[in-house]
DNA sequence: ACCTGAACACCGTTCAAGT
DNA sequence: ACCTGAACACCGTTCAAGT
């Protein structure tokens, strides 16, 4: 089960073996068991060795977002520069994030909150490269700027809220309930109280993740193709003038 | 700015007021600042004390997503009984929710990722009260169950992915940044690497949060009533027996 | 029934010291 | 340049003791 790299230190320190490590650890123990004196139990090393590679408990964090975002450039099935159509280019995306959420699903909730370090970099699509790689991609494909930021913004919406509620569904086996129960979680349910939910347990119950991602994707995408082929782009736009602020 | 209820104590503690301190606690200084200790001390009292009202730091962080969520049963807008039509029914609720995620920027998150107590209750809609409200409020606007259901389920993955990405632009202020730098990010970005990013910098940094939430409801609301026409729920169903588990 | 004092295990982080 | 030992402040949680 996803042995990684933890275990026994080969040679010496690194940034990488180190965010590796703690990865490992989130992924196998989940997020509360993350402690830097742990991560630095497994490579048999002092936890202030840790401070040379990582810029403490927070860079740590920061480091594993990292890591598993990066993980996304190595899926053979998503293409950085586009291929096909738009279409084409962001189903292949929206896949490989699914896939790359779905492998790290006790992760997912670091990527999808912590602080970005720009207001404009949205999660899950949270590096500077991959938003190059978003909106460069559907402005070779003869997107418009507003066009291509829009469809940025949607896109991450809808990876963020579905993806979120598909991994906490498989994370959500630790919790503090009785362990011979069936997991579903109705065997205590006050039927007079929530009848409709009594009612609709057995559809409440079944899950057809999949299959509502590759809905829920198509009506997005028919989203993006509809906005798109309206004049502007966000709606009436009152404060279009480009002035460009900074250096 | 939100004094609430921390400062003193007046009269002995309960549980509501023990929430609804470390609530505000949340809302001024952030997560990250939330511990028992701190808690107590704006209480005038030691951390032990706490542990007769709240299970532990654990259930004092589900205490406090309880708190958020429940406000929701104050606001006069959100129907809990539909009066109106359907489209009217969801508008209100989505629109509540925003106000109340708004209104707790910092403590959405843990609305967003605590794992709720059964794998079909779904953020940001976490408590059964309103999993019950909002398909049986469905049910009685002619919703057949599958229908009830699948709305469920898009409503809350397109609430959770929005309302995620809007509190947390609004939250992250609290960086490393530079505290006299404009806060777009953009002043330090490397335009050799990320030339589309530069190029769109200012439709990147131009927020129309509201605007967005409306037309992307709008689309959902077209979405579940496109899905609402066709014969049978999430697409070929191949199990939907009815055989109730459970006691 | 409710709150406290003392204690414990564990945590992140520092700093001077080692190699 | 990299790692460590010792130390510190702070944390959650326990338990017996107080009222």
């Amino acid at each position: 089960m996803a042995e990684g790299v933890a275990g026994g230190r080969r040679g010496k320190l690194n940034r990488r073996l180190v965010l590796q490590t703690a990865l490992d650890l989130v992924d196998k123990a989940g997020l509360p068991a993350l402690t830097l004196r742990r991560v630095a139990d497994q490579l048999h090393v002092e936890a202030m060795s840790l401070y040379t590679w990582i810029d403490g408990r927070e860079g740590l964090l920061d480091g594993i977002v990292e890591l598993v975002v990066d993980q996304l450039e190595d899926d053979p099935e998503v293409l950085v520069e586009p291929a096909g159509d738009w279409r084409d280019f962001l189903t292949r995306l929206a896949y490989g994030v699914r896939r790359t959420a779905l492998d790290h699903p006790k992760a997912f909730p670091l990527v999808a909150t912590r602080p970005p370090s720009a207001p404009w970099i949205r999660p899950p699509l949270r590096s500077l490269r991959w938003v190059e790689t978003f909106v460069s991609g559907l402005r070779r494909l003869d997107f418009s700027e507003d066009a291509a930021v829009y469809a940025y913004r949607a896109f991450t919406s809808f990876l963020l809220g579905y993806l979120l509620l598909e991994t906490g569904a498989i994370t959500e086996a630790a919790l503090p309930g009785l362990p011979d129960q069936p997991p579903d979680g109705f065997a205590d349910l006050d039927a007079e109280r929530y009848p409709t939910i009594a009612a609709l347990a057995p559809l409440l119950a079944d899950n057809h993740a999949e299959e509502e991602f590759t809905d829920a994707l198509h009506d997005l995408l028919d989203r993006i193709e509809r906005q798109r082929g309206t004049a502007d782009g966000v709606r009436q736009v009152d404060s279009w003038t480009p002035d460009l602020d900074g250096s």
